[in-house]
DNA sequence: AGAATTAAGTCAATATGGCTGACGTAAATT
DNA sequence: AATTTACGTCAGCCATATTGACTTAATTCT
């Protein structure tokens, strides 16, 4: 269900506004900007994520939920803590879709062996079957994406992606992406 | 302002979680499914856009304000109706936005020549300005990124982009993104 | 000329996913 | 024993999206 891909919605361009070839009659002096690499960026990020939307939609979860539950799957028994850091939001955004996570039986708590405060976070099976579903969705379209691409281009992906976070947060995510290819600067 | 992304927010993993090399002892048979490119893709569209959040902030908009802005500065004169396709929301979510960046000068809505119905929209003079100052930010970090890739990277990373977009949106996006480069399929 | 369609705007209600500040409890650390 | 940490929770707020229904004006179709 759900019509998060806005697919069919899209429209010709305006008639009035016939691309017309570029138009380099701007004000300043704005040399090239890359409009076209915003842009691109833009809707594949949104079919990227849409993917998932979708079969989530079903479960009543959105994507706040996909994200709690990759991180989780990713590192199992990760401390809530920890799970805050990544994803960089507040302990109440977290507890409200994590508690629905819990409930639907998707993640599960246990308390921590050598620290009793902690509730180091799990999926159940139910939600490692989901977490895998929703990443095959989106290796299929990555895969589709990497098609008719000249050979390393994987590499220099995972490497432009890498250089477009900002600098000083690089190695915390690399210790997070641990990437079986390397990354290293330089 | 505004601490957007999460830079000082990651933590280090938790201890009890140590990386420990590919953690390849999965259920099924999960042949290799591509977090880091997840991963990755992740954050780096987070701090992309985390820029632009930080200067809008200051104006009270947020990230609706700015894509409603992107398209305008690049589509003068583009209808409501047409800008609600782009974007891929209702009426109603457009109105509001719409009517605070006209409200704020940094939109304008004229009437169409040959339709009289149609409210034709423009960046103000500031809106220009605003629009020019965020995608310079864009530009920067996008060039940043691009930096010691190998020649023709940048081709490469447009074409991943735009496969990674749903195949029957794509002929509707290039007319849209109009990019000066050949991306045509094949 | 009259009917149907289109462009734009609007009302009211609802959901999601964020946020802040304050506070509490249990467990670990100093 | 005092402090810090891990986690949770209460209450309220805000931004951005949704739906369905309805209005007005203008254009197009028959």
């Amino acid at each position: 269900m759900a019509d998060v891909n806005f697919k069919s919605a899209l429209p010709p361009l305006s008639r009035e506004n016939k691309p017309g070839q570029p138009d380099s009659g701007e004000a300043g002096g704005d040399d090239a900007l890359p409009y076209d690499l915003i842009e691109l960026l833009f809707f594949a990020y949104r079919d990227f994520t849409g993917d998932p939307d979708e079969v989530l939609a079903q479960y009543e979860f959105g994507r706040a939920h996909h994200r709690v539950l990759h991180f989780v799957e990713r590192n199992p028994g990760i401390m809530v803590t920890d799970l805050l850091g990544i994803l960089g939001i507040t302990k109440q955004s977290l507890g409200r879709v994590l508690k629905q996570l819990v409930d639907a039986g998707i993640i599960e708590q246990r308390e921590g062996n050598h620290d009793r405060r902690q509730r180091l976070l799990y999926t159940t099976e139910t939600g490692h079957a989901l977490a895998v579903d929703l990443t095959r969705l989106q290796q299929k379209r990555l895969e589709r994406a990497l098609i008719g691409l000249p050979d390393g281009s994987e590499e220099t992906i995972r490497r432009f992606l890498l250089q477009m976070i900002d600098p000083d947060a690089r190695p915390d995510i690399l210790k997070l992406v641990r990437s079986s290819f390397d990354l290293k600067e330089r």
